[in-house]
DNA sequence: TGGCAATACTG
DNA sequence: CAGTAT
DNA sequence: GCCA
């Protein structure tokens, strides 16, 4: 007889923060929904609502990024809903604060774009745990396994060796690295670096994963991604990854933030703006002078974000163009100065044989010759036709006058072969900056995050890519000249660049 | 419940 | 200060 | 998203 009310969430997706909501009240919330013909999703960008409990704008900006079109609702909503058996307006439930940007959702259809399930119906992993409460449903992977005690079960990525390509649980990563971009390109850092810690996780464990219960043992992998990891085991893979990799507005944010000098937020402004294409990009009225290089030199450079496999990404480079690229600056700069010392670093030090960039260290033994030589080699190679444009400048006068950093410079170099123009960074370094720069410069960027993290927290240390100092009052400077004698100070076990791929 | 790497340039 | 780059 |  309320046939007519049993529909009232028809068609509404829904993003539900259950950050602080008791489980049996999630377990409601879900049910009511999908029984009401509404869905839940598990990206706020693909949603029409978000549901929290949470009171603060600044607590819920981090679980949606920076995704504030959507209105934002206080749960009791549906309480609200459930007791008048109909879909109720919200503005009495609208969380302070939000509601400004959240009005002009009253014109979602109008702004939204094509169909981007985004990983709609990634309510299917999500949302439906009561279903398996899986125990012995299937016969592998319900075992109780011990973690394999080759394995250091440690939160800090530095402490364990992650090889350049692991043997196992490769398909596994490869799914949670999309999940990881999409996280990213949604302005959900936070999420992603959990993504980014898991899969490092992943890289460096002795053999594949095999038991759900082996892997809520490991630190990093916490219930979301679990459940992930459960259902790739279970299924072979993982829908939400499946989905998003058929979603345009992923690849298209992607594309946009692959472009030197944009980043996720205009990728995000350009994609609202209807932009689709590079063209698209290009016509934008006001772009930065990065960003204004990145598309003049995209078909050269890319790489930024893409993954190796990307359809846009055809132009990263082999070992031998890193040489041969390396070989030339070589031959330049020791004709210029025999005393400079040249360092490769980055991707093809850790033995990476796809390359984006070339990241290079220049050194000389003479404290006195260091403040010029920057200047000296690109003028050098740009007179040799090498350096075509300069891409991003650090000054030895910043503004505070003060010089405690590495001068460096970013270029789109020719690279004579192939015609391509290559991003080569160049990074100068006294002597007693070497080894910081060294460790510093060499990665992964992963790397460097667990290894400042650990210095940090475990040694009270602060390091960066221009020394490693104490965490006091006046930072007080730790000489190192090696790159042993670092990872000894800091109590972190040597590993090989080719180990440090996390 | 705070924190997640650290640092510099641009606009 | 927000955004981007490494 | 996860941990201390």
């Amino acid at each position: 007889m309320f046939s007519e009310n049993l529909h009232f969430f028809e068609k509404l997706s829904i993003f539900l923060i259950e950050t602080k909501i008791p489980h049996e009240k999630i377990k409601f919330l879900k049910n009511t929904i999908s029984l009401k013909g509404g869905f839940i999703v598990t990206n706020p960008s693909t949603a029409d609502v978000i549901l929290t409990i949470l009171k603060s704008p600044a607590r819920i900006s981090r679980y949606i990024g920076s995704e504030t079109r959507k209105p934002i609702v206080s749960i009791e909503w549906v309480d609200k809903c459930v007791s008048k058996g109909a879909r109720i307006e919200f503005v009495d439930y609208l969380i302070r604060g939000i509601e400004e940007d959240a009005m002009d959702w009253t014109t979602v259809e109008e702004e939204e774009e094509d169909q981007d399930l985004f990983d709609e119906d990634s309510n299917s992993s999500s949302s439906r745990s009561p279903i398996y409460t899986s125990e012995n449903e299937h016969s592998d992977d319900g075992r109780d396994v011990d973690l394999d005690p080759r394995f250091l079960n440690t939160s800090y990525e530095c402490l364990r060796p992650t090889p350049l390509k692991p043997k196992f649980n490769a398909k596994l990563v490869e799914l949670l690295e999309v999940i990881e971009r999409a996280r990213e390109v949604n302005d959900q850092w936070r999420n992603a670096l959990s993504y980014r810690r898991a899969i490092a996780v992943l890289k460096s464990y002795p053999r594949d994963i095999i038991s759900h219960k082996e892997i809520k043992k490991i630190r990093g992998i916490g219930s979301k991604i679990g459940y992930q990891i459960e259902s790739y085991l279970r299924t072979g893979t993982i829908t939400e990854a499946e989905h998003i990799l058929q979603d345009k507005r992923f690849h298209t944010l992607e594309l946009f933030a692959s472009i030197f000098g944009v980043g996720f937020k205009t990728a995000l402004s350009w994609y609202r703006k209807g932009y689709r294409t590079i063209e698209d990009c290009k016509n934008h009225p006001n772009l930065t002078k990065a960003q204004q290089l990145g598309l003049q030199l995209f078909d050269d450079l890319r790489e930024k974000t893409l993954p190796q496999n990307s359809p846009f990404s055809k132009r990263r480079m082999s070992r031998e163009d890193v040489e041969e690229i390396y070989n030339i600056i070589k031959e330049n700069v020791k004709k210029l100065d025999p005393g400079c010392v040249l360092q490769p670093v980055g991707g093809y030090r850790r033995g990476k044989e796809l390359n984006g960039d070339l990241d290079l260290i220049i050194s000389h033994p003479d404290e006195e010759r260091v403040p010029s030589l920057l200047n000296d080699v690109i003028t050098t190679l740009t007179e040799g036709g090498y350096i075509k444009n300069l891409l991003y400048r650090a000054r030895s006068e910043s503004r505070t006058g003060i010089i405690d950093h590495l001068e460096k410079c970013f270029v789109a170099f020719l690279q004579p072969s192939t015609q391509i123009k290559r991003q080569v960074d160049f990074i100068i370094a006294t002597q007693s900056q070497f080894a910081s720069a060294l460790v510093g410069w060499t990665g992964s960027r992963q790397y460097e995050r667990s290894l400042r993290r650990y210095a940090k927290r475990e040694k009270k240390m602060v390091f960066a890519s221009h020394g490693l100092f104490t965490n006091t009052k006046p930072r007080i400077l730790i000489p190192t000249s090696t790159e042993r004698e670092i990872f000894d100070i800091l109590g972190v076990p040597w590993l090989e660049p080719e180990m440090r791929n996390c």
